[in-house]
DNA sequence: ACTTTTGTTAACAAAATTGTTAAACATTAA
DNA sequence: TTAATGTTTAACAATTTTGTTAACAAAAGT
């Protein structure tokens, strides 16, 4: 078993799935059961680890997307996989997103991605193009993007809040969430 | 001028609207203008000043939904209404949610809450009455009521995201948000 | 076998952040 | 004007967290 990977991954867990975004070294090392100064021997500092392995969080999740979007197979049909992909992308890390937003965007790290050519923009092509087919309603494809993600993934990261708002026990609310995945695809497409 | 009012709207501010979670006493008092001495004499620490204004901004997003859920007007302006109140609402405050849910979920704030009275439970039944009389569709009203605080609530929060993502300014942006208001509408009525 | 490299640990030092105290200052009321 | 109360500040102490170092162990190469 291979330390480095495993603090790395146990980072991820902490930061991403549990949510705590400011897990100190210790708190990371006691879950690794490593000593803490193999964090430093590993990664140099906190904010290294840090950026490696939100990083490596992002580039999975994009490279998900991308197989999906850049596959060969009908409109209605990638629809489908994409929102069975991406679900299952946010619950793996459902914090990332906000972790993405409260920390990162306040630290200009996003400035570091330089990667002109995002799938999602390809993405925005297709809709577009099954629009002028006339299978789904005429709207702004970006429009419709943004609608996907926010009703893919808002219930996810919202979770814990809506569980309690709505009173519904952990089974329930993963009910609700399996739901959502046809419930999404006849809102857009129908 | 109230430096305590002062030091609290300054903390929310930098909470909520610049969404620097972890930002130092210090930081604050720089912002405030105050001497850092000045938080701990009028909030005792910097935990309590936290969830001091925590709670504030919870109960005036309440009531401002309060107000108009509780509100005798007909379904289609309560709900016309409700987009544009929530909507401007989290614009205020747009990491006051992702900051609840990255924080408060695992230091089980959210316990404290006893309030069984939510007024969403009554919007969800404002939205099945509607269906019944057929209104709108005929579907799961929580899932509706999911699905409308997801398309407000998601392109808002996830701003600096999709601003990249798009290659955006931010007042194309901000038209893009303007547009979503009947477009949400339209969505989930039509 | 022994030398070098890599991995691991505990102890220490440094930095950052918080909370406390006591004194100065201002404001108001007796 | 003085006493009392409330406000503000700087200096200090305590704590928490991080990063470094040096010693030790294990593994790999020669």
């Amino acid at each position: 078993m291979n330390k480095e990977e495993h603090i790395k991954a146990t980072a991820k867990e902490i930061f991403f799935f549990k949510g705590e975004l400011h897990a100190t070294t210790q708190e990371i090392a006691d879950a690794a059961e490593v000593n803490r100064s193999l964090i430093n021997y590993y990664f140099r500092s906190r904010d290294n680890l840090f950026e490696i392995v939100y990083n490596e969080a992002v580039e999975t999740m994009v490279s998900q997307l991308d197989n999906v979007i850049y596959s060969e197979q009908p409109f209605m049909d990638k629809l489908e996989l994409l929102i069975e992909v991406y679900t299952q992308e946010i619950l793996k890390y459902p914090y990332k997103e906000s972790f993405l937003i409260t920390e990162i965007c306040s630290k200009n790290f996003l400035l570091k991605e330089k990667k002109k050519s995002h799938s999602l923009i390809a993405f925005v092509e297709d809709v577009k193009k099954e629009m002028e087919k006339g299978t789904i309603k005429k709207t702004d494809p970006v429009h419709f993007v943004i609608n996907l993600f926010s009703l893919m993934a808002y219930p996810i990261v919202m979770a814990p809040l809506y569980r309690k708002l709505f009173n519904l026990s952990k089974e329930k609310y993963q009910d609700l969430l399996s739901e959502r995945k046809t419930l999404i695809f006849k809102l857009l497409t129908e």
